[in-house]
DNA sequence: ACCACCTATGCAACTCGTTGCACAGAGTGG
DNA sequence: CCACTCTGTGCAACGAGTTGCATAGGTGGT
């Protein structure tokens, strides 16, 4: 549904190959919208039938040939009028939140540990797009355009780390009378 | 993927039929999964045959007969297995996100406008969630079990939708340099 | 009597996404 | 030279989820 239109804003970015696009959204889009390499390719194949981007082959210096990617006008057009149409709330779908509900039927101890390493990478994450936010953003009033909207969407990944830190947070407050500290491993 | 173990859930709170089911997954539950009644058929007949669920037959008023669906103690066991299997974060995808990142792509004021309505929805959901807190939890401390997680799930949403607030009023303030108050019909 | 609508269940076809595997060229180490 | 690994591209099969339609009984309006 979207991960064309995820593609057409990276290669509106910069042009790459599959592979390079796969590595992106691994990283930065991938804050955001992830995808394995077999999805990318096949819609990066149906995207070229359609005419929404060109293939430039490329020879590279030891390496494999790779095939560039970059966005044609009629991409754009199709880019512009996703941008503008109507926009739904993206649904939340959350199996941490299935599982916190349904605690009650299983190990109790358990799900608080696995919490615990969740909180954990959450927070982890967090630091790293902090950190990114501080070198890559040093000042946020100076941007505007498109440097804005990739501010924008970091200080949106920044907010949703939190919101999963603080929630996790809460839960085990609200279960564990014990500290916050580990006795254990995790965490 | 998960959603046999959100019915399972669903259905040890309390035996349901397909439609029963659906409606929950509209409302409740619906929080944090949603599925369709032709999903939700469909994994019922499985679990069935896999004995995970029984089916009981209810004739009806008027009606047509339902079939009441409970869990079986294999589905108990299935239940416990996968709240104690290591959890994985919940992948974030977010259509949003995406545009946001492309809005310089389409037509910028187009997106504002969607943006503020998107804020509103969410905003309104904010508010739905808390009138359900104060009424239905009226004691948070006085929570265990069962009863506490249901509430910390809750506490999740209320937290999620703050996020959305927050995050797309960030994002109108940043790139509108006009007030916060509407000068048109939504917000 | 007829039509529209609601509850309740379900099938079929399709799209989206994941997993596992394959293949080809090129560099690396034994 | 052979096996291994890395890059780069791709196919096939499957599972998850959505959309559209079908059916069957009951209820209420005209």
């Amino acid at each position: 549904m979207a991960l064309e239109h995820a593609i057409l804003v990276s290669l509106s970015e910069q042009p790459a190959s599959g592979l390079e696009l796969t590595r992106r959204f691994d990283r930065s889009i991938g804050f955001f919208w992830s995808a394995t390499h077999q999805q990318i390719y096949r819609v990066l194949a149906r995207m070229e039938r359609d005419a929404w981007v060109h293939a430039r082959t490329v020879a590279q210096h030891g390496r494999a040939d790779k095939k560039v990617y970059a966005v044609t006008p009629a991409g754009g057009r199709e880019l512009a009028r996703w941008i503008g149409s109507p926009m739904a709330g993206d649904p939340f779908r959350s199996e941490v939140a299935v599982r916190l509900r349904g605690a009650s039927y299983g190990d109790r101890s358990a799900v608080l540990a696995e919490v615990r390493g969740l909180r954990a990478e959450h927070a982890t994450r967090l630091a790293h797009y902090e950190l990114l936010e501080k070198r890559d953003f040093p000042d946020p009033a100076a941007l505007s355009g498109h440097d804005l909207d990739v501010y924008l969407v970091l200080r949106g990944g920044i907010r949703l780390e939190r919101f999963w830190v603080g929630w996790l947070t809460e839960y085990l407050d609200a279960h564990g009378p014990y500290d916050g500290s580990d006795h254990g491993a995790d965490a």
